[in-house]
RNA sequence: GGGGUCGUCGGCUAGCAUGGUCUAGGCUCCGAGACUUGGGCUCUCGGGACCCCGGUUCGAAUCCGGGCGACCCCA
């Protein structure tokens, strides 16, 4: 891996970028809440709209449900009351008078919306039913909270399904892995789809998957879920149907959590470098800045000039700014938007405007060129298109460097502590799990989703026959 | 859940051990101006802090207790 602050001090870099880039401001009062500056909110908010376009695109309604629950709802199914019980967020009080029922800040929606399920399924017509909203959730960490990566207040997308059989499911199932890998690819992220061991799945859920994005520390940030729930939701709240034979049926559910606070967690860790944030130009607040180099004497000219530049990467739809501050020299400049990641910077001096010509530096390696006005549009579109693919490129090689396959315990536990992933042999055994978490210091975070992985010895633990090749780490 | 470290201008920090020298220093930043401008230039002038509550003391940034907050390690 590259000699670079991040991964010899990942927090440190991370809250550094966090403050200068101003993604997030980490003072507010309140433990593990925070404040989104304007920077990062509209990174959010790009990243956002990428997510919910595709959702709305594969038949997925948005919806908005309250953010309060009723003691009631969320007490119905007991496994996931038990998952979340320890972390919720209660309302006892109104004014002076204390609440004959309490309430509850949503911490996830399951219980907010099946009642409301249960109301609107009458009929196999009504299903598929596929509701999406994004919004914050309310969790009291009891783990050391961290900006972005363990908030008690964070912002996620979450959608529910319900379906006529197991089946249908699952195929919702594979659509929402397809719809979550194909905005995590576009945003350049390295991270495995795996599924969770069954000690580890969501409160509720029949089985878990989850995708686990690399982060310079070694420890996996978990970016998005997706949930197969069976029949079992749809028995605590009595969500039915009338089947075409005039016979009732449970609804098989899935939801899915797209964390929208980790994955900018993530493109921040996963791209960023000494210089700060590096966007892919998807998702940048502004993909273009034009920087203007106004030697004495062709102050006016290069300003004309640096203008018309402008003009024209507007007018092509790119979102594009101009640094005309005179406050500050070019060279400041140049630092100034690296930390903010925009991805192509357009250099306009008085050798450009001579003969009209643009200087384009790329935020990835810092590299320049030189193109003529005429081709600068197409020009910066096909930087676009390339700096897209070597961040992937760039980001999936790091996630290849970082999983070391191991064959014993000791192995595990230095490759741990040298912050890699671990790819070990496992019999699925409770006891083995306990063993290798003990004696290496990492979880098992499950197996591979998307590729079939044979185990090539023993378990790692007790040397019985592995069923599984799975993936230990230290996580979020 | 357990252990440790820490809290000083907007940011990073010096000072704290041994209370008075602190009207709290530096860098950065912010504001005004001059000069520059292809990687943070230089100069002038101005702005800005001891987390909160209580205690010890003639005197607290410094010592003690509690609270709140942050970071690190372990489970």
């Amino acid at each position: 891996m590259v000699h670079m602050r991040k991964y010899e001090n990942f927090s440190e870099w991370f809250d550094d970028v966090l403050f200068n880039a101003e993604i997030l401001d980490y003072r507010y009062p309140v433990k593990g809440f925070a404040v989104y500056k304007s920077w990062g909110w509209r990174i959010v908010r790009e990243i956002v709209k990428m997510l919910e376009e595709r959702l709305e695109a594969s038949g997925h309604d948005p919806m908005l449900f309250p953010v309060v629950i009723p003691e009631e709802s969320f007490a119905k199914e007991g496994e996931h009351i038990k998952g979340f019980q320890m972390e919720v967020f209660w309302i006892t009080h109104a004014g002076d008078r204390k609440l004959a029922r309490r309430m509850l800040l949503r911490p996830t929606s399951e219980t907010a919306m099946y009642p409301l399920f249960s109301y609107w399924i009458r009929s196999h017509a009504d299903l598929p039913l596929r509701v999406f909203q994004s919004v914050s959730v309310y969790r009291y960490e009891t783990k050391a909270t961290r900006p972005l990566l363990r908030m008690r207040e964070f912002l996620w997308n979450e959608a529910h399904t319900a379906h006529k059989d197991w089946e249908d499911a699952e195929r919702q199932v594979r659509e929402a892995v397809k719809i979550y890998n194909d905005v995590f690819r576009r945003l350049g992220l390295g991270f495995l789809i795996l599924k969770r061991p069954d000690f580890d799945k969501f409160a509720g859920a029949v089985y878990s998957l989850a995708f686990d994005a690399w982060n310079p520390d070694g420890r996996v940030n978990q970016i998005g879920t997706v949930h197969n729930l069976g029949e079992n939701f749809a028995k605590a709240f009595d969500i039915t149907y009338e089947d075409i034979d005039g016979s009732h049926r449970y609804v098989f559910q899935t939801c899915y959590g797209f964390g929208v606070s980790r994955t900018l967690a993530a493109v921040i860790s996963q791209h960023g470098d000494d210089h700060g944030l590096v966007l892919p130009p998807e998702i940048a607040p502004v993909q273009v800045v034009v920087i203007p180099i106004p030697y004495k004497g062709v102050e006016k000219e290069v300003e004309a000039y640096s203008r018309e530049v402008y003009e024209r990467i507007k007018d092509a739809g790119i979102r594009v700014q101009i640094d005309e501050n005179e406050k500050m020299q070019p060279g400041e400049k140049f630092y100034h938007w690296e930390m903010f990641g925009v991805p192509v910077r357009v250099e306009v001096g008085p050798k450009d405007l001579k003969e009209r010509q643009v200087t384009l530096s790329e935020r990835v390696n810092l590299k320049r060129s030189r193109v003529g006005i005429e081709e600068m549009i197409p020009a910066i579109r096909s930087l676009f298109v390339r700096i897209t693919e070597d961040l992937a490129e760039r980001s999936l090689k790091t996630l290849e460097e970082m999983v070391i396959n191991t064959q014993n315990l000791e192995d595990l536990k230095s490759v741990i502590e040298k912050r890699r992933i671990g790819r070990v042999n496992w019999c699925e055994g409770l006891e083995c799990a306990e063993r290798i978490r003990e004696g290496s210091g990492g979880e098992i975070r499950g197996h591979r989703f998307d590729v079939e992985e044979q185990p090539d010895g023993p378990c790692i633990a007790c040397g019985g026959e592995a069923k599984r090749v799975v993936y230990v780490a230290r996580a979020y």
